[in-house]
DNA sequence: TATCAATCTTTGATACGTCAAGGATTTTTC
DNA sequence: GAAAAATCCTTGACGTATCAAAGATTGATA
């Protein structure tokens, strides 16, 4: 979203917001190691919930179920980590990270961590506060909005 | 992106930045009446720049060549745009509007317009100025970042 | 218990974006 | 003025996201 031609002030501002979010993206791109900004997030969930089926992996990271099929085959292959099928339902395949995709997406996480915290960096903690709180704002107005459709 | 995973207090700021800024996206696809948003983008460029190269298009709403070329193709056989070679120079091809692609794209500018002034809505001019430099300040941490890469 | 509905995963179609290579044309340089 | 470099557009290969439909399995219902 490209957003520039907007002639009001208001959405200037959008428009720096999605620009900003634009630059960190590929700046993030650049230290993730091939890894998709996507397939980290998988990994980086599994770290968390270390058996989860792809259907609550899906809901956490936010992307399609058939994205997360496809991601899943591909880390699979390179040994990241491993699928079963569930004993109690056979619907479902239980996700989990092997050894070696452990110790790789914990490293690449402190990575992410760190690559954040620098996003913010000269910011106090009432400005990080404020910002926050605008963002909310924002998010509400959005999620609120009626939908303007064309006619 | 998702980045939810992050444990520290910036990483979940920067998440909700991301995060709203997904929101807005997916909002604002809903009412662009089957343009992609990289299209309209296009439009409304030209609707500034009435006859313009596509180099220039492509530098002005920052998307790749290759985007560009089939993003007006489509747009060509639609009926939103001509594309004519340059007189003085048979490299670039000069690309405008047709009567039907203006009339379009004036008003889907002007509903974005209107959806993006709603996005901050409640917010004091002063809120307006502090939300823009802090989005400043980010975009510069951002892009003054040493490549932290994996070793 | 047989059928119908719901759930989870997969696959196919489609859209979009990038990079890299190739064609055509112009400009530079010797 | 001819060869080399640069410029603009196009095309091909590839990665990824979405939606919709289909398979397999389970749960609900009559």
């Amino acid at each position: 979203m490209n957003l520039s031609i907007s002639c009001t002030e208001k959405g200037r501002l959008i428009y720096a917001l999605v620009s900003v979010n634009k630059t960190i993206a590929q700046k993030f791109d650049l230290c993730t190691d091939g890894f998709s900004q996507t397939r980290m997030d998988l990994l980086a969930q599994l770290e968390v919930d270390t058996t989860i089926s792809q259907k609550e992996l899906q809901q956490r990271v936010n992307v399609d179920n058939a994205a997360v099929t496809r991601h899943l085959k591909h880390l699979e292959t390179k040994g990241m980590i491993e699928r079963v099928r569930s004993a109690t339902d056979n619907r479902v395949i239980l996700v989990s990270l092997t050894a070696e995709g452990a110790t790789r997406i914990t490293r690449l996480r402190q990575q992410k961590d760190e690559f954040l915290e620098q996003l913010l960096e000269g910011f106090t903690a009432d400005e990080q506060h404020q910002l926050t709180q605008m963002i909310q704002r924002i998010e509400t107005n959005a999620l609120t909005l009626p939908k303007t459709t064309v006619t």
